[in-house]
DNA sequence: ATATAGTTTGCTCGTGTTAC
DNA sequence: GTAACACGAGCAAACTATAT
């Protein structure tokens, strides 16, 4: 039999070479959950692309394939990419992604209007005015044909329709998903949750210990105590901080290009003072309070209770008057700023 | 589930402002 | 000038998030 090789990279995944049609491997592997890509040609791992190797999986399809007789070998590189380099094809492929579902939801829409118009024809060939069928007239059968023809017709068009219309809905979807990933208030989030990720990674690096209870006798206090990482599993941790430091430094990156091209503001308590109003989740709030991270705030339609909103969720603010309010270089700016800004500050109040 | 770290809230206190 | 009041800083308590 032949020899199969099972690959792992970051930049394809994780990918089977060798099989071919009917060898016996396909059933093999779709019980391992591997599926077959008209794309790449190949049978492969969803979800292995920039992720480590699912080891467990490679392993128990490699023996269910030796054990069938076939020789397998297994190839793995398990080093990480570049959050940038992961990035930019994350994107590309998307893109891809966008175009080949947008020329399928055309595909569709003219397959709908194709299936439109034979139906419009099986109605038309109806006879005239509903005409009922003749039982034993030498028209009977040509008569319930048309009739079952432009039934048929009729469901065809639906159905094609319906699959039109969510082919486009795939496509609107697939296209609205990279925009989502570097929206700003997303990205900062992901800074947020990759920072606490290596903080989680560090502690595990250098150990730690937690207090599991206290004794509330004798004040004692039960700690569990847990020592820094050592031999392989050290290395491993240490290839992980590397890994989510370059994410969050490419993040950091983004937010700060963000910053830079004015697609986001740095509110901060600096900038925020208790009257304004901000822009949150599509209304505008009262400042309450000004805290350090964020602005306590309630609603302006008849709120009584209050909210909090975090600077980075902040999109909009003006002050009490209703003066748009600016930040420049981490400080207060009530007003227009310049001529250019005029223009945008009379958008935000027709907005508002 | 629990401890702890981090944040916000309610409140006090001191200072400035206003009314008389 | 003094009392009353408003306001913000600062602090402890309450609450929330995080980590395991």
């Amino acid at each position: 039999m032949s020899t199969l090789t099972i690959t792992h990279t970051h930049a394809d995944g994780t990918l089977i070479d060798g099989t071919s049609r009917d060898d016996g491997s396909r059933e093999i592997l779709k019980t391992h959950r591997w599926r077959w890509s008209r794309n790449l040609g190949s049978w492969y791992i969803p979800q292995s692309r920039d992720r480590r190797a699912k080891t467990y999986q490679i392993n128990t399809t490699a023996a269910a394939l030796r054990e069938a007789g076939f020789e397998v070998t297994i190839d793995v590189d398990d080093s990480y990419r570049p959050a940038a380099e992961v990035e930019t094809d994350k994107v590309a492929r998307q893109e891809a992604r966008v175009e080949a579902l947008d020329a399928k939801a055309d595909r569709k829409a003219a397959a709908a209007e194709t299936a439109w118009g034979a139906e419009r024809a099986a109605y038309n060939a109806l006879p005239e005015g509903g005409e009922p069928i003749k039982v034993g007239h030498h028209s009977e059968n040509r008569h319930r044909k048309s009739v079952e023809k432009a039934w048929d017709a009729l469901g065809k068009a639906v159905t094609s329709e319906r699959e039109a219309a969510a082919a486009r809905g795939r496509a609107d979807a697939a296209a609205r998903t990279t925009e989502a990933r570097y929206a700003p208030v997303t990205v900062a989030r992901r800074i947020e949750k990759l920072a606490a990720e290596l903080r989680g990674y560090e502690r595990t690096r250098d150990g730690y210990s937690r207090t599991l209870f206290t004794n509330s006798q004798t004040g004692l206090k039960e700690i569990e105590k847990h020592e820094p990482a050592t031999g392989a599993h050290r290395e491993r941790v240490l290839e992980e901080i590397e890994r989510v430091a370059d994410e969050l430094a490419y993040w950091e990156g983004v937010r700060a290009q963000q910053l830079a091209d004015g697609k986001v503001t740095p509110y901060s308590k600096n900038v925020v003072i208790k009257g304004d109003q901000i822009f949150y989740v599509g209304s505008w709030h009262h400042v309450v309070r000004v805290n350090a991270k964020s602005v306590t705030i309630r609603s302006i339609v008849g709120g009584s209770w209050t909210d909090r909103a975090a600077y980075t969720e902040i999109k909009k603010v003006r002050s009490a008057d209703g003066a748009p309010v600016h930040v420049v270089d981490g400080a207060r700016v009530v007003g227009d700023i310049d001529a250019t800004s005029t223009k945008l500050s009379q958008e935000e109040d027709s907005n508002a």
